[in-house]
DNA sequence: TTAGCTGTCTACCATTTGGTAAGTGACCAC
DNA sequence: GTGGTCACTTACCAAATGGTAGACAGCTAA
């Protein structure tokens, strides 16, 4: 499942065969075919897989962090953090919601929680005077609109004589959060 | 090829078979193969096109417009007009991009006086005191991953009950701005 | 010892895929 | 009218793809 997550997200579904993911691991396609029943199956378990690992790692950097800003910060932080050290995570998803019905759905199910606790705790710090009002989800989708681009478009970081590396990732990390902070921070 | 483009944009370039595209425009495989010679041909001349017509759009937004801000203005409501009016061209870019050898290099070849130009005129507005000093790359790698991921994710929109439509772009394009000018505005 | 289960393999299979070869009709210059 | 080019077709083909069937070895329980 670790090496399938990593080729879907690199070469997209459609361009990973069972073959080729097989011969990777040193097994035959049948071997697979026999963990997972199908193509099919594989994809789902890689879809649940992946979406319970993001929503363990950004559950894990809200933890304990106190509502508002900070929680902002921490999850922006644990967000580059996967772009680094797991960018199949956050590609793999992508990858799979791009397939259309009936893989759409499910993944849509499946991050819809993660959405919902995003936009009500930005609702909430808005409330509670902790942020400056506005419209939560057009926050939300460009913050992750952001860490989800330069994942998926590393190509673009090249033409730019960049890496997705830690320091390139701390300066966007910098740099998204001057974005929020402007955007959410009260006005006083 | 504006078939072809839709096609690669939106189910990949490995997942849009020259059978299936063929039998879309009511013509058969050969003839596609007729006048792109092979898949290759039909890939490197779409990414072409689309690179021509990117930079023709942008071009024409800019132009006559005065440096500094109103520029960044305008380019983020271009980006964010295509985003809604032509997806497919930001979509099949980054679709070939992600191709590997020798896709990637071809497309950075073509996208980079695109970069080259938006870094200098980031640079040269930091220079003549219109923007607020910073890192021109990662401020232009973090607003196009803004428009690249939205017209990536379009699912993800979904998930939070939103379309790519005008009106959502609209509010898009003003939360990215209030992210640029918070950045970019110098400071008084 | 043996029966059964598990995980993997080899051997196939039908379909799809990108690509080649050889035509066919329409048009056009001479 | 005739030769040639152009756009497109039908008829194939070899390779790759997802998937099935069945054999085989290793392990465990009775």
């Amino acid at each position: 499942m670790r090496a399938a997550t990593v080729a879907f997200a690199e070469r997209g579904v459609a361009g990973t065969s069972l073959d080729l993911l097989a011969a990777e691991l040193g097994v035959t396609k049948q071997t697979i075919l026999y963990h997972f029943g199908s193509k099919s199956g594989l994809i789902e378990a890689v879809l649940a897989r992946a979406a319970e690992d993001l929503a363990a790692e950004l559950e894990a950097a809200v933890a304990g962090v106190e509502a508002g800003w900070p929680s902002v910060e921490a999850v922006v932080r644990a967000s580059f953090g996967l772009a680094v050290r797991r960018p199949e995570l956050l590609g793999v998803l992508r990858e799979i919601a791009r397939l259309g019905s009936p893989w759409s759905e499910s993944a849509l199910d499946l991050l819809q929680p993660l959405v919902d606790r995003a936009i009500v705790a930005l609702n909430d710090g808005m409330d509670a005077g902790l942020f400056q009002s506005g419209d939560a989800r057009l926050i939300l989708v460009s913050a992750y609109a952001v860490v989800s681009g330069v994942v998926a478009d590393s190509e673009l970081l090249r033409a730019m004589g960049m890496r997705l590396d830690l320091r390139t990732a701390a300066g966007l990390r910098r740099t998204l959060l001057s974005f929020l902070g402007a955007v959410l921070a009260p006005s006083r």
